[in-house]
DNA sequence: CGCACCCCCTGCCGGC
DNA sequence: TGCCGGCAGGGGGTGC
């Protein structure tokens, strides 16, 4: 679920809410995610303030004011959201963060796929993935081109490999490599370094897009506040095989690539 | 190195 | 109606 966008908008949307207040309570109803929640988990929280909410590659971070960083990822199907005071937990809240103005930061994670932990600064880019922000100034065409020289995995894969890139994920990979004008499967390493300026071009306009409708709500994901994006309503290729493309009219397809379902125009992409 | 194939987990949908 | 397989935005590990 939630990609670059999704957790930007999240970010954007509890960060005033969050940053100043101090953490009083922390409940961990169920800790068996992905990895399970270490045990000192609420005593690291307990009694910290929150001095910033940003967003890193698909990772939430909170930074505590005793210098350490709290990372939450969703996954596939979590949710980060404030809650008013004392309301009845619901079914896959797993996580109840009380803050001091008595409103509840929840998450809920029906796969438990997520993952939430506590580390020091200087560790934060390891777990968030090493790759480049793909709004940032060092996602340039010749820096991509450079890190695909002779290497023979998909476009797609490379887009998606957090080593390379982070934050981009199955829905925005389909959606940047239509804007892009490349088939999925083409191999990183032979693409001209003018088509690495279209997949530049391609990744800030359909990113940058998805920030401003506030991401794409397929089904799970929700902002900070429960509320729905609506960037799924412009999703051109994204889950659309066999309807026509919005540009040529041709049935749009589907392959699977590299274990994950790619959807593409056979006309506007070659 | 790149990928196929496992795993983690729950829910939903379509076919029979 | 009910069961079963397949699939879903995430990532990690193994082995060819």
């Amino acid at each position: 679920m939630p990609e670059l966008p999704e957790i930007e908008t999240i970010v954007r949307g509890l960060a005033p809410h969050l940053v100043g207040r101090a953490v009083c309570t922390v409940r961990v109803r169920e800790p068996r995610l992905r990895e399970r929640i270490a045990p000192d988990f609420a005593r690291a929280l307990v009694g910290r303030e929150i001095h910033s909410l940003a967003r890193a590659g698909k990772t939430v971070v909170a930074g505590l004011d005793d210098g350490l960083r709290w990372l939450v990822h969703l996954g596939m199907t979590g949710r980060l959201t404030l809650q008013g005071a004392d309301v009845a937990p619901r079914p896959h809240d797993h996580v109840e963060i009380g803050l001091d103005d008595g409103r509840c930061l929840v998450y809920n994670d029906v796969r438990r796929f997520g993952r939430l932990v506590v580390v020091a600064p200087d560790a934060v880019a390891a777990e968030v993935g090493l790759g480049l922000e793909p709004l940032g100034e060092d996602a340039r065409p010749d820096v991509l081109a450079a890190r695909a020289r002779r290497r023979r995995l998909s476009v797609k894969a490379f887009l998606m490999d957090q080593r390379l890139l982070v934050g981009i994920g199955n829905i925005y990979a389909s959606e940047i490599l239509f804007h892009a004008g490349l088939r999925p499967w083409r191999r990183a390493g032979r693409l001209s370094l003018a088509e690495w300026q279209r997949v530049v071009a391609a990744t800030r306009h359909v990113l940058e897009d998805a920030i401003a409708c506030g991401g794409s709500t397929i089904s799970d994901y929700r902002d900070g506040f429960e509320g729905f994006g609506s960037y799924q309503l412009r999703h051109a290729v994204y889950g659309r095989a066999g309807e026509p493309c919005v540009r040529c009219a041709t049935r749009l397809r589907s392959r699977v690539i590299v274990g994950r379902s790619s959807f593409y125009c056979p006309t506007c992409q070659r």
